[in-house]
DNA sequence: GCCGTTTTCGGCCCGACTGTTTTCAGTCG
């Protein structure tokens, strides 16, 4: 059973807990739960054999207990019977926007509503107006929200978001009276997707902001809207909060609004200990005075702590690590001196093998890897053996055009079914660096997958495994591997997994970035250009890498080209 | 439910907006 699978069953029985009126802190906790282990680096299944589920934040003995129940047994006794006492449909109710706990019950119980259609037809009918404490507007509302979620889409990956907020955030910018404007949320702690966007401004006057916002063209819905925040939907589906504060208060209601939800309880939480109270607006004494931060740094260091790079924000550790001030420093997109994957019209690129050196010289890299695909990937085109020598050249020519950039002779080459790969090892040991993925048999069951994996890594020759999972956000699942295993074998013999920047990929995923840190893996942060705009993605590659803890040091493109290399032909190049 | 050099019991973040209400519950983040 795969971690999402159980974080899935514990988020159930939160809401199947809260539609029943439990306490709330009883719901909280199997949340929290859900979350923790949804964002585990290690898989659960490990952890349980190791007998170590209660140092999971969030499990004690009774939820471990429950885990190994789950794991042995395949089901869970306290799930099943909350699944005989409450029908599926109500559950599903929850994801009505506008419709919590409190609602589902009563629809429930009070009209018999089972499902979400059922509530529409109630609504349709005007039954839910007859309930007291209910009235036409919230019918209307929930009728609203069915609609809502029907379009709904799922999560907007962030390389999509990023945008989207950046083109909001400009016009909001220019309205008189603005001093700072910034995304917040999980995208600013650039979260590999999110469900919606907050934005936060500090100005003289919220009204001519809120205006503005509410007439930017993107805008399809005002969702509510008052003095301080508004919320409205764009033409695309995607929600987005907007929070307008005073300037004085900028760094608390940054800091407020970054979240995540964890790291702010467990801060806020840290604040009371030390006789403060925080919230957006402040921090306050016992006696009500205000401490202003206008900066966030300083609320962190009112807290006796240095400041908390966004991306670390998810209460993993770094609240301690701060306190203690040893929190990392971590990887910047300057820090880059290199990019080790990018394509060609030799293969599926849309560009040369000059235009992408250009491109990359102009981005201020120092080197860059050419790394088109090798034949066994017949759709986009791959090399042969035999095409190599004209892509040599004109790689060569490109090497003499330019004295600060080195353009590096590679191959993205295929993983093949049986963990061989697409070239001989004497073909391999010809180029600077060897990049080798699998892009076929992603789901022929995680032993096989993983074996493959396995085998690329310990060939001497192949410096980097490329996106290793597979995954393509909001279209694919990463394909089921043993990433502990491979994690462990790439720190064994010093192979490179790749951090590829593409938004839709950014794979390896953060939690597992964080573990292949923890075990001293090297990373390398690739753009995987098909074009040369392609390589502004780096930025999101490093947003992840950041989101694992990644220092400069871990990541083998940010080391100067002599270093890299020799650590190439250390593997055998 | 979890968690702890203040505690193994008694805490557990804080506020905006909405709707249906004359003071607050529900939802959301």
């Amino acid at each position: 059973m795969r971690n999402q699978e159980v974080a899935r069953i514990f988020s159930e029985i939160a809401d199947m807990l809260a539609i029943q009126g439990q306490d709330q802190r009883r719901v909280l906790a199997y949340e929290r739960a859900a979350d923790s282990i949804g964002q585990l680096e290690r898989d659960v299944v490990d952890m349980t054999h190791e007998g170590k589920l209660t140092q999971i934040p969030g499990i004690g003995v009774t939820l471990a207990t429950k885990i190994e129940e789950l794991l042995t047994t395949g089901k869970l006794s306290l799930h099943e019977r909350l699944k005989a006492e409450i029908p599926p449909g109500v559950v599903e109710m929850l994801q009505v926007p506008d419709v919590g706990p409190r609602t589902a019950a009563r629809m429930w119980k009070e009209l018999g509503v089972t499902s979400v259609d059922e509530l529409e037809k109630a609504a349709q009918s005007g039954r839910i107006q007859e309930l007291s404490r209910m009235g036409a507007r919230k019918e209307a509302r929930i009728l609203e929200g069915i609609q809502i979620l029907r379009r709904r889409s799922g999560r907007t990956p962030l390389g999509i978001a990023w945008y989207q907020a950046y083109d909001m955030l400009e016009v909001l910018r220019r309205v008189p009276g603005v001093r700072q404007a910034a995304p917040a949320g999980s995208l600013r702690r650039m979260r590999d997707t999110v469900g919606d966007l907050d934005l936060l401004v500090a100005a003289e006057e919220a009204e001519p902001v809120m205006a503005c916002f509410h007439q930017l063209p993107q805008v399809a819905e005002v969702v509510q809207s008052g003095p301080t925040k508004t919320t409205i939907r764009t033409r695309q589906g995607l929600q987005v909060d907007l929070r307008v504060m005073e300037v004085g208060r900028w760094g608390t209601a940054l800091q407020y609004l970054t979240g995540s939800q964890a790291h702010n309880v467990h801060l806020r939480g840290l604040a009371k200990d030390c006789g403060y109270s925080l919230s957006e607006y402040a921090l306050k004494r016992e006696d009500g005075t205000e401490i202003l931060c206008p900066e966030e740094a300083d609320v962190y260091r009112h807290l006796g702590m240095v400041w908390v790079p966004p991306e670390l924000r998810e209460d993993r550790g770094e609240i301690e690590a701060a306190l203690r001030g040893e929190l990392p420093r971590l990887v910047e997109r300057a820090d880059l001196k290199g990019d080790l994957q990018s394509h060609t019209t030799w293969s599926d690129g849309n560009q040369s093998v000059g235009e992408m050196a250009e491109a990359a010289r102009s981005r201020g890299l120092c080197y860059i890897l050419i790394t088109d695909h090798s034949y066994g990937m017949g759709i986009a085109g791959g090399l042969r053996e035999a095409d190599l020598a004209g892509q040599r050249a004109e790689i060569a020519a490109a090497n003499a055009r330019y004295h600060d950039l080195a353009v590096l002779a590679g191959i993205e080459v295929e993983i093949r079914a049986d963990g061989t790969l697409d070239f001989p090892d004497s073909v391999l040991a010809s180029l600077d660096l060897v990049v080798a993925s699998l892009h076929t048999g992603l789901r022929t069951g995680r032993e096989r997958t993983t074996q493959r994996i396995l085998a690329a890594i310990r060939n001497p020759h192949v410096d980097v495994i490329a996106h290793p999972t597979g995954r393509l956000i909001g279209q694919r699942e990463g394909a089921d591997l043993d990433m502990e295993a491979i994690l462990q074998a790439a720190a064994q013999e010093g192979t490179a997994i790749e951090i590829n920047a593409y938004p839709d990929r950014l794979d390896l995923p953060d939690v597992y970035v964080r573990r292949a840190v923890e075990l001293g893996v090297k990373l390398a942060i690739n753009s995987d250009a098909h074009d040369v705009r392609d390589l502004d993605h780096l930025f999101f590659g490093v947003a992840t890498a950041r989101r694992g803890w990644a220092t400069p040091e871990h990541v083998v493109n940010t080391w100067d080209l002599e270093r890299m290399l020799s650590w190439a032909r250390s593997r055998g190049n």
